[in-house]
DNA sequence: TCCGTCTAAATGTCAGACATTTGGTAGGTA
DNA sequence: TACCTACCAAATGTCTGACATTTAGACGGA
């Protein structure tokens, strides 16, 4: 055994060599779930049981567990009747967990809102069309959320504009890129507000009337104006 | 100790139900790692020190670094000199995390090519104002690249038509948006292939023309019509 | 009916051991 | 000197078995 090294000419010449455990097992599992083989809501095996389907420690077994609830795919609960059951990553998780990483990189602001540019205009003009009355109120309660709270309040995403606008294109994949932006960007702009308040207002004001009239075209027209303006100034510092 | 449910009126209501000891490694090495204390490059402290230091399990500290790693925020080597390493996550990585992520809400196909069709033509016209003569003939090695090869070979990302146009915008963050988008879509294809590929093949040439007559207003119209033209078909199916 | 109490199932954590990988070092040989 | 080999030590990977904690549900008494 000792000689391993020595080997005479292995017929296959793949090293396989195995990953780490618990990463194989977040693997079969993740696919599991993808495939629909383990429905949302249903419970995972305990872990008791998934050892011994895994033929592996439980630690190893755990730690896939976690990773999952980690990606947003689980939840784990304690307890009696506890267990981790399959669940789908609600968009703003995984904009958090973006933004998380994103910011590892240490992106251009100027970039951040390049990519805002391509997304967000046109993003607007589908959602002119879309747009209930609802929707069109509850953008003017925003603005006026957003007159009341002292300035270096941060606000929740859930009062953001730009993302209510992007969640009335009724496209979950859009929701999900601007959050995860706007997530960067909050980042950002703890260190350096590039629009005065009163800018930004009269912007979403604008956009919002724009949108009652169901007029798409200039929704994305005051939006595109608006973003392109914060670029300029962000190229410049 | 049994009768712990009695409390009498704590002064305090938060619960302050510890998370994991993982979770709460994780966190306190990330911020670590963000302000810069722990250095590109350099190393973390083996884990028998973290242990020492957090006052936790070393399965604990391992969960919490094997995170960090699937995270991309280190690099684990094993061996003497090993240990980990902070790094910058590549945009890959963190495009194929997204992907993930996104794969586990099922979007229908329409959402999925709303999205691109959102990014990629303006994406594509800023690539046009950047490319250089060497991007092109990268373009063109690609087109010639997925003539050759079988139709139903899956192509790596790094000869993918769409994800070389969105690298050359220069913003890593574009880059990585289309590559996560083109993941997810990557998983529908393989059930129905939406065009064929002599009309896939076509469009890239005639963008590509477009490109290296400096026309971004038409490479981006190209690429909008062609994507608008899938987009139908999807919602139809 | 409304409580407390107990129980069992499940996850959370730990300690210690052994296995594996891998860079470096010391020594021998051409 | 140059090269090869064997060995060592540091570090991560994994397992085992135990104990701690949480929590739903069952059971029973006022």
């Amino acid at each position: 055994m000792s000689h391993r090294h020595q080997t005479v000419l292995a017929a296959s010449f793949e090293p396989v060599r195995g990953q780490r455990l618990s990463t194989m097992i977040v693997e079969q599992l993740q696919s599991a779930i993808f495939s629909g083989a383990i429905a949302e809501g249903s419970r995972l095996p305990p872990e008791r049981e998934l050892m011994a389907r895994f033929e592996a420690s439980r630690a190893s077994v755990q730690e896939a567990v976690h990773i999952l609830e980690r990606t947003g795919l689980v939840v784990i609960r304690r307890g009696a009747a506890g267990g981790a059951f399959v669940t789908r990553p609600d968009f703003l998780k995984i904009g958090s967990m973006l933004k998380l990483m994103l910011q590892a990189n240490r992106f251009a602001l100027g970039e951040l809102y390049e990519a805002r540019l391509l997304i967000e205009p046109g993003g607007a003009e589908i959602a002119a069309r879309l747009a209930t009355t609802e929707d069109i109120s509850n953008l003017r309660a925003t603005i006026q959320f957003h007159r009341e709270i002292p300035a270096d309040m941060p606000s929740p995403i859930g009062r953001n504009f730009h993302y209510l606008l992007a969640c009335i294109t009724a496209n979950p994949l859009i929701s999900m890129l601007v959050s995860s932006l706007l997530g960067v960007a909050q980042a950002y702009r703890l260190q350096q507000p590039l629009a005065t308040r009163s800018e930004r207002l009269l912007a979403h004001e604008q956009i919002t009337d724009a949108m009652e009239a169901r007029d798409g075209v200039l929704a994305r027209q005051i939006l595109e104006t608006h973003l392109r303006c914060l670029l300029r100034q962000a190229q410049q510092s």
